[in-house]
DNA sequence: CTTTACCTTCCCGTGACTGGAAGCCCTATA
DNA sequence: TATAGGGCTTCCAGTCACGGGAAGGTAAAG
């Protein structure tokens, strides 16, 4: 299998799969002409790498990932582990944006937004009140 | 002022604004001794930056807001736009993060998390159903 | 044989900083 | 007055996860 095929079939682009060859995360051989030749198994985990940056684990969080994924000895609780910390990660992450969100939202819905200078946007942004 | 006391007072790493100074964001004079000096009105721009930053705007976005507060023939409407294109994308973010949560949170329920290897998480990873 | 599509490596750019090195400047204390 | 410390300066490199594009080799189609 070349990288286009891989690259249809696991929904990463060519560019992504080669970067994730770069940093180890697959390894793919060589045919006589310098292709690379995926076997079956990369394209495996290639798509297993899609869906966890899907799942926004980080590069190095999928590392772990796939390391559990091929310990037949692994302990469940550790996958767990690992997924429960990235969830409070996203929790943060959505915490934060919504208090944003709250506060732009106030802002947005007291400024008139005419042709008029005076903004209670900018003044909040000056002031800091 | 010198950087140190800017830092401070405004909240913002002495590094970053540095950076800010860089990408022309703030332009403060130099003393005579090559060191920073920054007037009232500069310290003033960066709190600003501090707070549209803290909003989630881009710098660029950043850059437009302080253009738009220096221009005192402004329209607010362009402010409220702007604030609402940004609102919008934030709204964006919190989606794709609630969407990944629900999935996630799903799994490890789904998953005993004891010493055993069996493991939803990394089925549903494996196999994407 | 030529075109076209695919593959290769290599290097630069992204956003918004952060860390660190090397060196100048200013103040305070022994 | 020597020195120790802290603060300031510039510059370079690294972060994260790629994406764009150039220069060139290879394969499939007409």
């Amino acid at each position: 299998m070349n990288i286009g095929e891989v690259a249809s079939r696991s929904g990463l682009p060519a560019k992504t799969i080669r970067y994730y060859e770069d940093i180890g995360l697959v390894t793919p051989p060589r045919d006589t002409n310098g292709y690379r030749a995926f076997r079956e198994s990369d394209l495996h985990k290639l798509a297993f790498l899609a869906r966890a940056r899907a799942l926004g684990f980080s590069i190095e969080e999928c590392r772990l990932l796939l390391g559990l994924y091929e310990d037949e000895s692994r302990a469940s609780a550790d996958v767990k582990r690992l997924a429960q910390e990235h969830l409070a990660s996203i929790d943060e992450k959505i915490a934060k944006l919504q208090s944003m969100r709250a506060t732009l939202a106030t802002l947005v819905h007291a400024c008139h937004g005419d042709d008029r200078p005076d903004c209670p946007i900018l003044q909040d942004l000056a002031e800091g009140t």
